[in-house]
DNA sequence: GAATCTATTGACAGAACTGTCAACAGGATG
DNA sequence: CATCCTGTTGACAGTTCTGTCAATAGATTC
């Protein structure tokens, strides 16, 4: 076979994708530059208006390309999370998060996310929100519907926050950054996300308890 | 007295920080331009290269003042909350929180920390942790000081993420985005840092103690 | 009031970037 | 092999942005 010199436009729009993704994971998509996209992916910039039309049109197709992918990845997660058995409960709430923006495309999506882009966040919210809420519910039956919606969105948040500054978070209060100490991380909180009762949620905002430790 | 035409150095650089530091939280260290900034700021721009050096300089100085006066706010919180009275912990922990990077000031650091700019976090996140584990070992004596890290991080992390995504991720789980619905959730937040006792936390990583609800 | 200092600005230079266009070239179809 | 389609590119135009420079104009000092 012949070397190839013309891609299919399939494979010429992949290509570029994978370029500009990676462009933008470092210096956002303010940052990103035509000509650095189309010296990344070895061909000149006039190629790259032609198949996504302007700059915007590329930056758009990159923050399509993470969201469906990510949507993609959550929700088999969350199907196979569903259908496990009670006993794996705490390695399949981990595995959702772990299954959550990773790693550069985390950062990618936060970019996205500061600059504007609409995201794909709510429908992925609600799918994590009734899991998390079933698991809760096969621990306590009349679990709080609630304390589940603050509970997963303190998860949440913590998460885009790991993406933003954990490294630093954890250097400062002395974790190392390896990818085994973000792993256990994540598993302490899916623990702590499905061990915590609804006594220690309680809001006390309007009455203030004593509680026991 | 005459209208001032020529301001002192220091009001043309509060001026023009203020006018740079609006567009940062807007569009982020990259997309700021300094004829955006010297428009706002109502003067031409190469006054503002004659100020600040270049647009680097610029941005850098819009970094310090940020992470300064956060750093003030925090530690003056920070030292409040170590005199307070036991039973108005909750409160003096809400403060802190509260008085973290707030509101637009958040989201420029958010910026400031994604475009790799160096922080003030570290010292910063030592105080809290140092505030949080007085507080964890004033309820009871043994407090494992591990959690407190953990918990700390969980908690900063979830205020970044607030930042980043706090409106999207409320509206997908059906919160308002008021001020109110904000604060409510730093209450909520604090008194989980507070209330939550070490057999929670306990790392089942090894063993996997069946914690009874 | 003269001299000095510096905040301020209009005009300009140089670079970088986006987008256009005509021409080229690989691959498919008849 | 001829033709067509389209992926690909070099050259170019127009815009925008940063930074320079000389000149202007408040403010201060003597």
């Amino acid at each position: 076979m012949a070397r190839k010199t013309h891609k299919s436009p399939e494979e010429a729009r992949e290509a570029i994708l994978d370029a500009a993704e990676a462009i933008i994971v470092d210096v956002g998509p303010a940052g990103l530059r035509i000509s650095a996209v189309a010296k990344k992916a070895g061909m000149a910039h006039p190629n790259i208006i032609h198949h996504f039309g302007s700059r915007d049109g590329l930056v758009n197709a990159v923050a399509d390309r993470i969201g469906h992918r990510a949507t993609a990845r959550i929700t088999t997660a969350i199907n196979e999370a569903l259908t496990a058995a009670p006993e794996d409960r705490v390695k399949a709430i981990t595995q959702v998060l772990d299954t959550s923006y990773q790693g550069d495309e985390g950062r990618a999506a936060v970019w996205m996310h500061m600059s504007g882009a609409k995201s794909s966040l709510k429908s992925n919210m609600q799918q994590i929100v009734e899991l998390a809420h079933r698991f809760r519910k096969s621990l306590r039956n009349d679990a709080n519907q609630e304390n589940t919606n603050r509970l997963v969105m303190l998860v949440t948040l913590a998460l885009v926050g790991e993406v933003v500054s954990g490294q630093g978070v954890k250097d400062a209060l002395g974790f190392g950054d390896s990818e085994e100490s973000r792993a256990h991380f994540r598993q302490w909180l899916a623990e702590l996300l499905i061990n915590l009762s609804d006594e220690q949620l309680a809001t006390s905002l309007n009455t203030s308890p004593e509680i026991k430790l």
